[in-house]
DNA sequence: CGCTAATTGCGATCACCGTTCGCAATTAAG
DNA sequence: CTTAATTGCGAACGGTGATCGCAATTAGCG
């Protein structure tokens, strides 16, 4: 019947008024969860893993976290910290363009997050000031209240979206290796069969024409343009 | 060492040459796996419980099937196949959008999909099919191969995204009706506090004006526009 | 000060999960 | 008819998220 929900941990106080002093923090938590998932992706942040990481027993995280899935949004909320709010530019489209690239820099040092965003949404407090921060950028602009929210929301799923191709398409390493590899050998079978002609034509083509993050600044630029925001 | 990929189903044959006639099929399995996503969510899809939804021994299944994730793969290759193909436009953007909002539906018939697509390539026959579908509506268009495969790649994710937020925000049914609420009660809780306004003001804006459908219509078309499709 | 009530850490345990193994039964090919 | 490959599957392994009950700790109150 009580069917939780991540963000509840924001509506808990972190710290009791009375009983022992915790021995861990939510942010310990969360940073012990963060490095583990950096390093080996983010199915490797098991409850059992995390709470060995930082010396407690596995039932002990359950007192900070309610679940599996407050962790996440613990790990959610603890990167969008990384954002450098007050950074600007000069007309409201700048404005969002600086924050996507943050984003996308964000999503590259933590590459289990591109996923996440798409899946889910974040609502803590750090995401909340991320989100403040965008609105403000478009408070000149004329649109309805949830057509600038839509915008935002739309840019960034863009960003998740393309980062995630960034990432799928990067040199594989180690363990991965054989997985892509296994991926492109099928696709090389399947175009020589003569069907997908129009496939096989667009996969020969030259690569990728200049760097990526050129590639990134248009699309979003150009989405936020047709958006209405003004640059 | 064996890090198998979720596309090696497509490589193997459905039936062997030789030995006892199986009973089951790589269609009935990927179709008992979908009634179960579509009612109980993709959660309760596990080899056991698509096993004994087709009367099966449990280790049975991985007969047909390598792994969880290839049983997802059969699972996205088959709704796959519900997009109708020859259907078109009277120019390139037309048709894209006609694709759009074909896979708009389709998402909208499995709720489970929309997650799925964002987060990993499907690139079984029907999808591949589908790809090719695109590009060959693409056919007359000036552009190197690599932007047609990209183009047709953002406008999936931004359909998926779309989708994924009007199911979010859809009517919350049985269980998932607390959860909701209690996201909303956090929200506004923490909106009253007086940081956030431009959230606040954002979010008290009339609701989202004209249809669903509209509004992705509008985005998806202005992301081509820009994207150099000729409409 | 001492008592009470709340809170913490956590070992043990439960219900599942994906996956592997070994074996009996079945079948096409030589 | 024999042989070799393939199927179905019960049993088991290691791992997961989550719960329960208990001993230890602590703030606030009388």
């Amino acid at each position: 019947m009580t069917a939780h929900n991540p963000t509840d941990v924001w509506r808990r106080p972190e710290r009791a008024t009375v009983g022992p002093k915790p021995e861990h923090s939510r942010n310990g938590i969360a940073t012990a969860a963060l490095r583990i998932a950096d390093d080996e992706g983010l199915s490797a942040v098991s409850i059992r893993r995390v709470a060995a990481s930082i010396g407690a027993g596995a039932a002990s995280l359950y007192r900070y976290v309610k679940s599996h899935d407050e962790l996440v949004e613990l790990m959610m909320d603890t990167v969008a910290g990384e954002y450098q709010l007050e950074a600007a530019g000069e007309n409201p489209r700048e404005k969002l363009l600086n924050l996507a690239h943050q984003g996308r820099d964000i999503m590259h040092r933590h590459p289990w997050l591109a996923p996440l965003l798409l899946t889910r949404p974040s609502m803590g407090p750090n995401s909340l000031r991320y989100l403040e921060a965008a609105l403000s950028a478009l408070a000149t602009v004329d649109l309805p209240g949830p057509a600038k929210l839509q915008t935002v929301a739309m840019m960034s799923a863009i960003t998740s979206a393309f980062v995630q191709n960034e990432l799928a398409s990067a040199p594989a390493s180690g363990a991965a290796e054989s997985a892509t590899t296994s991926r492109v050998l099928y696709l090389a079978e399947t175009l020589h069969t003569g069907n997908y002609p129009h496939l096989a034509a667009a996969m020969f083509g030259q690569a990728h024409s200049g760097h990526s993050v050129e590639q990134f600044a248009g699309i979003v630029a150009n989405y936020l343009a047709g958006a209405g925001i003004p640059g």
